[in-house]
RNA sequence: GGAGAUGUGGCAGAGUGGUUUAAUGCACCGGUUUCGAAAACCGGCAUACCGCAAGGUAUCGGAGGUUCAAAUCCUCCCAUCUCCGCCA
């Protein structure tokens, strides 16, 4: 959510920015909604500061006839002030309505465009691998190593689930453990950013096991409920199973005053991704790249607003760091106003390398969301000066773990149909050099 | 799931219907003093919204209600603690 000031003050941009993000909203009807709202809260306040006032006065009235005269007139402004609540509240339930719909805007350097046609590739690392003979898609390879199983988690739970087994589950849990040693070592984030001459505090992440259901009022403050209908709903406890462990790891300072000196404060959390994939039926169903169900390490963090850029360019680095050093092939993407969240004020995706599916395709995705998450979450960091303001937040996936096996399985893939480790996941694996 | 207790500013902690505009202490900020610091003393110090300002409104876990007036009384909900039950 935006603050009502900035959009006022503001109101051409921010109704550009919405047209950019193709988000169909009037600025000019919320400003005269909002005209209407000021207008109605002057006179029910007024109306209260007289029953205060008068109240005041009824205490220390000696004269009892004066005072029942008193009473008898204050009971009339009351339902004065009922009925024009009433109103303020009718006008404030569409004010609130149009919003949450109003998006962030974005930061200068967002390429403008419909859809992700507009993005923008803005660097490229890594060579392709070369086989000679023809690359495999990693349903083709997972399956004959046994490792991979849609058939049986379809007739167990569906389409769009799978059974993952032996070496591919080490792998995950390889890929895990290698990535929070990075994360949780300030020595290796220190080198990252001084590579990437990022002027930082290298703080280590926190590891986080957040709750995987949260309550709706929740994902709302996250700007995170929209849409409904791809989000699974417990209905009986009214609780929706998450899409991200950002959506529980962004509200763990909800209506806290954090510490300036307390910042940044970072966290990686683990868990699953639950997505009802409604609107893609047909689409990408072949193996593990699109599924209800899939595991991802997830960074969130939250920093001081003069920070927040070099923040998600940090978080960016990192994990431009993980794919060199499992050496995977990968482009950044500026996205695009059109195919950016409502929330962002910038978003960055990496694109990672997949030979079977002779494409780039989505691994990673960095969202700066200033503090359009942090108003309505209530997040906010005194600073050294007294001031207090709200805090600046950054979501960035690290690992998602299905699709980065699958990036590993056909860039690592060998004419016999085995899979070869990269060379710094061998360790948590048994010292093993293949997948077989 | 059951029983009891508790929930007040950054923290601790008074406050059971009307001078409470939420006492007091700690922490924090500014000042006096000092070569400098500590201590002491003086002053400041919750947040949001409205207003050019003076000032006003709201907020004592949350949502409703009673009353001219609610931190205080009533209803429901939530969280924490203790005990019991169930359970990995």
């Amino acid at each position: 959510m935006l603050d009502i000031k900035f959009i006022r003050d503001n109101k051409n941009i921010v109704q550009e920015g919405a047209k950019k993000k193709g988000v169909d909203v009037d600025i000019e009807k919320l400003i005269m909604l909002d005209d209407q709202r000021l207008k109605e809260l002057k006179e029910v306040e007024d109306l209260r500061s007289e029953v205060n006032r008068v109240s005041n006065d009824i205490s220390r009235d000696q004269d009892s006839a004066l005072k029942i005269q008193l009473i008898e007139e204050m009971r009339t402004v009351k339902e004065d002030i009922k009925e024009k609540e009433e109103k303020l509240r009718k006008t404030i339930e569409v004010w609130q309505k149009i919003m949450l719909q109003v998006p962030n805007v974005t930061s200068p350097d967002v390429p403008e465009g419909p859809d992700e046609s507009g993005n923008v590739v803005i660097r490229s690392w890594g060579e392709k691998p070369t086989f000679d003979f023809t690359p495999k898609e990693h349903c083709e390879i997972g399956e004959k190593l046994r490792m991979i199983d849609n058939q049986t988690a379809a007739e167990v739970s569906g389409a769009r689930f799978t059974y993952l087994k032996g070496d591919l589950v080490l792998l995950q849990f390889a890929l895990l453990n290698f990535l929070l040693e990075i994360l949780t070592n300030t020595e290796t984030l220190e080198k990252i950013a001084k590579e990437k001459n990022i002027n930082i505090n290298p703080k280590p992440f926190i590891p986080v096991i957040p709750p995987f259901m949260i309550k709706p009022n929740i994902y709302l403050k996250m700007a995170r409920l929209e849409p409904k209908e791809d989000k699974y709903h417990l209905e009986i406890d009214d609780m929706y199973l998450i899409g991200s462990a950002e959506h529980t790891l962004g509200p763990m300072h909800m209506n806290q005053i954090l510490n300036e000196k307390e910042m940044p404060i970072r966290y990686v959390g683990y868990s699953p991704a639950f997505r009802k994939e409604a609107g893609s039926y047909g689409k990408d169903t072949k193996g593990i790249l699109r599924m209800h169900q899939f595991e991802k390490l997830e960074m969130e963090t939250f920093c001081l607003p003069e920070n927040s850029i070099q923040e998600q360019e940090f978080l960016v680095a990192i994990q431009e760091y993980f794919l060199q050093m499992i050496k995977l092939p990968y482009q950044v993407v500026l996205i695009c106003t059109g195919d950016m969240g409502k929330p962002d004020f910038r978003q960055i995706d990496i694109n990672t390398w997949m030979p079977g599916q002779n494409a780039y395709r989505e691994t990673h995705t960095a969202d700066l969301m200033t503090s359009f998450q942090s108003r309505r979450l209530n997040t906010r960091v005194k600073r050294t000066n007294g001031k207090i303001e709200l805090v600046h937040m950054n979501d960035a996936t690290i690992c998602a773990v299905g699709r980065t096996l699958i990036a590993i399985l056909e860039n690592y893939q060998q004419a016999d149909g085995t899979v070869k480790i990269p060379e710094v996941l061998k360790k948590y694996m048994n010292g093993k050099n293949f997948i077989k």
